[in-house]
DNA sequence: CGGTCCATTGATCTGCCTCAATTAACGTGG
DNA sequence: CCACGTTAATTGAGGCAGATCAATGGACCG
């Protein structure tokens, strides 16, 4: 059911696609792949690249550095997530990107992009859904970031979760997490400390388990229910389908070792 | 120089339009224009509306009640902004929409708007241009969330000034902030005390003069330094020909009462 | 004149920060 | 194989920014 590709199954999160646009998806975004270190960055503040750049495995990072000298993480990107789907338009990045794990990127060529949002009309909506969504992922970041600690971090924790299922890199009630306490503390705009605490807090009450990069919600609904969490921000085809107060168990196309090898 | 079409006018921030395609805007956003009183939602959460709102007159906030009971403002729309401009990807709204004074609303047919895209690219990428500088404004906003008082709230202020300075509402170094402390509260997360406090310090700084509705910024450059703000993330078309450093006097086009008549 | 909305002030409390160590895991070179 | 440096997680203690609770005053209005 879940496609090898990866922006072909992002997509398809938002409606089914012809196989026709499907195998456009695939020749664009399997040439011009490349590797990337964990910790670089790529795409620099103020730069204006050429072409787009798809993150087709690991996890990678916007980020801005703020006035006092921090950096702030202002969204995750994973698997199927654009670094400037139409930068295009801008003269030059307002923040930058950082792989967090090691990555491969797909480099897109932005003519050949511009002209398939041009014939494929159903294509063209997918990618502005992607484009929506991520606006609206990033309104919930602002309701966020006035939460308690602890709310905020479990609402993190379930769109995590979300978006991986989304893209089928959930094993059962697990994925990988490949982030350090310090990025999600420039996420969460807490301290290192706080941070700790705040996640063994989750812990001690039973709502994760976080060992090895391995995160596991053994009860999404309650993790859910502190977090306040409700997916329909994220706007997906299965929003209603799903019953996401009841999660179901049974693995879920890929396996928790997928990404190990990037 | 500035036009009189608030449309025309914002999309100009971006490039200079051909006659033809402000005649097109004019066509577009001066029929349906209906008048919304303050404090009426003009979007609810959860709906689907059929056509695009665009603020003609007027400001609005993009609001959720979060989990907590709390209302958080996401978002000012200044005249010239669009409610949801590509809503017809989605669903539904995932937010709402209110007016925080009286507004002039014009309600554009969204088959016109779709159509005009793809027949004009030069206002497509002028409307998209809109979009980003949204979204680069609410990754900014997650940035300021975790900011000290004070810094937000400069931050903010900065923001306003040059949004209203770019759609020629600006009056010298004033403009018309109808916004009560409770309303900036709900945008900067804090608490009515502490918002009413950290207003109080920037006035004693000298940093702003905010009586009956009209913000001066008296010396923007101190003003932009306490804040930390840098106008670059807005992508005006004139940031870099602009001194932001040292604002010129004098009036800009419209005068302060513009407003006052909705 | 009372009601409502908004700005303001005082006092107390707390979530989170900061500073400062300690421990564990891992790799690297001698 | 061990000493050492590095990076990440963890813990303790004290301090502060901002929350909360509770009033008061002013402006406007029917």
């Amino acid at each position: 059911m879940m496609d090898q590709n990866i922006l072909v199954r992002k997509l398809e999160g938002y409606a089914p696609l012809k196989e026709r646009s499907k195998q456009i998806l695939r020749d664009l975004s399997e040439r011009q792949v490349s590797l990337v270190d964990a910790g670089s960055v790529i795409i620099e503040d103020g730069d204006k690249p050429d072409d787009i750049c798809l993150i087709v495995e690991g996890w990678a990072a916007r980020y801005k550095v703020s006035h006092e000298g921090g950096r702030r993480i202002m969204a995750f990107l994973l698997p199927g997530d654009f670094c400037e789907l139409e930068i295009a338009v801008l003269e030059q990045m307002d923040h930058a990107i950082m792989a967090l794990t090691p990555c491969k990127v797909a480099r897109l060529d932005s003519e050949a992009v511009k002209r398939i949002l041009a014939e494929d009309p159903a294509l063209a909506d997918a990618l502005r859904w992607m484009t929506l969504v991520e606006g609206a992922i990033l309104r919930q970041w602002v309701v966020n970031g006035r939460r308690q600690a602890s709310a905020a971090f479990a609402h993190l924790l379930c769109e995590l979760y979300i978006r991986m299922k989304s893209i089928g890199l959930l094993d059962g009630d697990r994925l990988l997490l490949p982030l350090t306490q310090e990025e999600l503390t420039d996420a969460l705009g807490l301290s290192t400390v706080h941070t700790n605490r705040t996640l063994q807090r989750l812990r001690e009450r039973g709502l994760i388990e976080l060992e090895g990069g391995i995160l596991a919600i053994p009860d999404f609904a309650a993790l859910a229910d502190a977090g306040g969490f409700d997916d329909n921000y994220l706007h997906r085809r299965s929003s209603r389908a799903d019953s996401l107060s009841r999660p179901r168990s049974g693995r879920w196309s890929a396996p928790i070792d997928s990404l190990s090898s990037a």
